[in-house]
DNA sequence: GAGGTCAACTGGTATGACCAGTTGGCCGGA
DNA sequence: TCCGGCCAACTGGTCATACCAGTTGACCTC
């Protein structure tokens, strides 16, 4: 099974290499970047792809650029938002920040209990036939990493039928940092994408337009994975003590 | 009470119109935009501008640059994060898209009632003494807007105590957009930020550890503006039924 | 000491050239 | 006819250089 090349421009690399710097601290928030010219003859760069990543951090509220002032570094805590996400999930070294993935499962668990409340308020028929065909295609996956992929869809189908584009925005940020890893949180989620009559309950609760159900079956299901995560972290100890 | 007055670059400009194209639809996912010579004799800048804001589409996720090849308009429903919510939350013309607000009200009630729970669970005293200075600041805070400010700095301590990175990304996401129409939302808010006694119940729950309480209160609390949100919506009716 | 001036920074814009990858049509051989 | 390589004409990616525009702080004047 080949993997496709993955290429980077220079501005990537770029952005990469500050933005990791500035994660780990770094390069300290309040402090100032040097000088475009300056940052261009370190990196090897020309301007223009210096200031292209320059402007990517910018927009990702990792610094602060001022015309004829310095550029400041800021602290992404405060300040970065969800697009940093998918970024701090994996580390400089290709490992996964187990505390950052917690954090994504306990987002995610808060989140689909009312995604499923509102599917089953708004949602209309042609929701209540793509989950049927999803489930379908759930019950005849074959392994983890197929039912972890069926169940993303079922789930986009429900945010879709939410009608709430903070939903539909969220979940696409989430997701670009989980199928990136998806195989690494098979043994968290086995338990729950295994589990189709949970997810037939939830369809079935959204199909009647019973909200209370929907929301109960969908927080029952999120648990599952939740509480594996949880407990797999209390296993495993403190690896992860330091930053982020 | 003068305002600072915003500047934007060629490439803020550029970017931004290029955005809206896309959110509105009159570039067609997809489609395959102009080449950047052509493009920046069309919007009459060069083309290193124009090449920083389509690194900014990009890594929004509104398009898809090949080198060699064409760059296509994505769908941003599709792929787009949560960093476009922000801009999706006005609309070109200066009006407050309801639908999208309405979202995020939505969101944030789904949220809080979580992030309540694991700082019960996770925070520790320093986290108690700031909530209760938070307390009596709100208590003293005069006019809706000054206790909504208060209330968003409530909830950060609580983001932070919840010691989850996935909700503090989430929260600055949020946050970027509330504040810059917060006074729009204040007869919505305003029930919720006077209810000085439920904040103190959630601060009450969070200091003593007790994480199904402070949900509950959270859930209670935010449940007020979610339904003035949506009385809100109905009464003011479809003036919103079209993209997005 | 208050206020204005100015030089030496900073980032922002512009131009033109060339490198590198993609696409599709043309052409020669099987 | 069809397959294959080849090549020209696109596309985006990188580069060097110059100059414009805003900020900062030292300095000078009153």
């Amino acid at each position: 099974m080949l993997k496709p090349i993955e290429r980077r421009s220079l501005a990537d690399a770029v952005y990469e290499q500050l933005r990791d710097a500035i994660v780990s601290g770094d390069l300290e928030p309040g402090s100032s970047l040097p000088s475009e010219r300056q940052l261009r003859e370190q990196l090897g760069v020309n301007r223009g792809a210096l200031r292209e990543a320059l402007k990517r951090l910018e927009e990702a509220r990792l610094v602060r650029i001022r015309h004829g002032g310095a550029t400041e570094v800021l602290d992404f805590r405060e300040h970065a938002g969800t697009s940093l996400l998918e970024d701090l999930l994996v580390a400089p070294d290709g490992s996964v920040r187990t505390r950052v993935a917690r954090g994504v499962i306990e987002m995610r668990a808060a989140l689909a209990p009312d995604i499923a409340r509102l599917a089953a308020l708004r949602g209309g028929p042609d929701c209540t036939e793509r989950l049927a065909e999803q489930l379908v295609a759930l019950r005849e996956a074959d392994g983890v990493l197929n039912q972890q992929r069926v169940a993303l869809e079922f789930w986009a189908t429900l945010v879709d039928a939410s009608d709430n584009l903070a939903y539909r925005l969220a979940y696409n940020s989430l997701r670009e940092g989980y199928v990136r890893f998806m195989h690494l949180l098979s043994p968290v989620l086995a338990d729950e994408v295994g589990d189709v009559d949970a997810y037939q309950s939830i369809a079935d609760a959204v199909a009647a337009g019973e909200s209370e159900a929907a929301y109960d079956q969908a927080k029952a299901l999120l648990a599952r994975g939740t509480g594996t995560m949880t407990a797999l972290m209390d296993a495993v100890g403190r690896q992860q003590t330091e930053t982020p």
